[in-house]
DNA sequence: GTGAAAGCGCTAACAA
DNA sequence: TTGTTAGCGCTTTCAC
């Protein structure tokens, strides 16, 4: 009987029951050409003595962690723990366990994480890049180490990469569609980062929508935000109201610019949607709290997750690793108050 | 020079310089002991050869994963996040990697996350438990295995455990209070679980400022909720409605349900704070997007993650790791337009 | 300042 | 069905 602190091992199981370490290996492994007989004994013992496994060994020994890394800008918002959500999900049906890391959207530690879960061995990288990330010599570093590496959301523009993405251009078409269809002519956008898949995308889709139903671009109308929050929106919806520009709409990149953008219309008077509507993106939880209801656009934040499981568990099959397959998910807008801008607010109520 | 797809090994930079796999091991580590002319010539060939240590081996051997689990209910909302970064922030400065879990507000995730985290050999556990959590054997195992176990938030109420909380009761306290000064005196609790700490504490903190203050406690006035989100708020705020009972204020023992009360006292008419003053729990950032802005109570969470990691290298220390410490942080009311029941709107502005 | 050697706890050939 | 054996890559005494 083992006393004192000493943690117990599997030497300690085989010697107590007279086998040999390997039958109790494969017996807690539950492996198929040991006798049940012997698996019920060795279960019996190594709960009666609290054996705990060591993960770090079977790791070093066999190759594989078990182990998924996961690198996301942030956690804030609705978007990125869905999609955390989704990885953990399938990850762990998968029999992975997850590490969650977050970059603060700078690119030192962006780097610093990859190193960290490449010690760690980790069996794979799961990446939604910084906004502050312009090179990418340190996702080559996974690659090299034949790693398979899996982008969500913001991926670089490189041959050869995975990753699952939404269709952004898709989604911002939709919305500005949708606000042309209310009767807007003069619509506003507050743009993301343009180096950023995303809000490019999003700037893009804006672009041709307007296009595409004879309206014109114009750059006077396109303001850069400092930054996605509800700050950055007051700021952007300043400019553009002390330019005295004409404006019947605002599409912003990001639900919580939409917020600081509607808090300012509402500050100056202008009645929204009636004189002016206003839609976001991401469609996050505070969009049906607001009054007026914020149009958004859902980014499928759990199924990405899942995705981009699924394609680490096809990569991790294969030897070539650089296969640059893509997931693109469809959007999906959701219509609120604050863009019926042409009809009753009511006709939302069921929409919500 | 090492060729092929092979990891390389401190072998192989013991072979290439001619030097022994300890003075390697050392130099790497940058211990005292090596000459500063060996440690060059090992960086710069562990450069060179794009050398990545392993930590499972390292770990393995010297006890030590330098890894510190944590699990959380959930990371939606802006507390866990909050809590998360924090505890990230100074684990990092500590040397340590953190490997974040949900538990999804359900046990038998916890307990499932608290056996990997064993078998991945953390170093500590922090942990806020589920609501779902109502026996503590597996925190427990964590204990008797002498691993340092930090609550944060929410914790059992068992003697000797060690952890950080927030005074609940002083917040809520300070929120009843204000309320009352307000010139409320029939004030509603939406409550949350009372097998929580942390919420049965906020239910006390109201109850007592009532009495303090010369008002009775009606049980008829508490409502429990069915969750913490707006859903579970619609219904409550519902069901007080539908009892008529005379009422002038409310306080949720969390914004999200404060937010759903919102939500039916403008559509029944009611003016916030005129007829019914309002205030949540939280201080969540969607408390400023809504319109009365919401009275909240801020929960602290960076400095949570900090004190929790502070605890935890300090158990790191010791022996004996029952020590029950436990850090109370103060929380901080947030006073806004949803409560200024007996003012003018206006006081809230500079405040908010 | 450096080397030799043992071994952390486990897995996986290969034998029997 | 079970045992033997050889490490996985690193740290860490104990020598010299």
């Amino acid at each position: 009987m083992a006393k004192g602190k000493k943690r117990i091992s599997i030497h300690d199981l085989a010697a107590e029951l007279g086998f040999s370490v390997s039958t109790i290996s494969r017996a807690l492994n539950n492996a198929i050409d040991v006798s049940d007989a012997t698996k019920a004994q060795v279960w019996a013992l190594a709960e009666k003595l609290n054996y705990q496994p060591n993960n770090l060994a079977a790791s070093l020994r066999s190759g594989r962690s078990n182990m998924l890394g996961v690198i996301v800008p942030h956690i804030n918002g609705a978007f990125f723990p869905a999609v955390v959500h989704g990885i953990e999900k399938l990850a762990s049906k998968a029999g992975f366990n997850v590490m969650i890391c977050q970059s603060s959207e700078e690119v030192d530690r962006e780097k610093k994480h990859i190193n960290a879960l490449l010690k760690a061995q980790v069996d794979g990288v799961l990446v939604s890049m910084s906004n502050t990330t312009l090179d990418f010599a340190h996702f080559e570093q996974v690659r090299r180490k034949g790693i398979p590496l899996v982008f969500f959301d913001r991926m670089p523009e490189l041959p050869n990469v995975c990753g699952v993405v939404l269709d952004d251009y898709l989604g911002a078409y939709q919305v500005t569609k949708h606000l042309i269809e209310q009767g807007c002519r003069r619509i506003a956008h507050l743009a993301g980062p343009q180096h950023l898949n995303i809000t490019f995308n999003r700037h893009q889709g804006y672009h041709d929508a307007l296009l595409a139903h004879g309206l014109p671009y114009d750059a006077a109308l396109v303001v850069p935000l400092a930054n996605s929050r509800e700050n950055g929106g007051v700021a952007a919806m300043r400019h553009l109201l002390e330019s005295n520009i004409q404006l019947d709409a605002v599409f912003s990149a990001y639900d919580f610019a939409a917020a600081g953008a509607l808090q300012v219309m509402m500050e100056s008077g202008i009645q929204v949607p009636k004189t002016m509507a206003l839609a976001g993106f991401s469609n996050e939880p505070f969009t049906t709290m607001v009054r007026p209801r914020l149009t958004s656009v859902d980014q499928r934040g759990e199924l990405m997750g899942e995705a981009a499981v699924q394609l680490f568990l096809q990569l991790l099959k294969r030897t070539d690793t650089f296969t640059g397959q893509r997931i693109v998910l469809k959007p999906m807008l959701m219509v609120r108050d604050s863009s019926l801008h042409g009809q009753l607010a009511q006709t939302a109520k069921n929409q919500q």
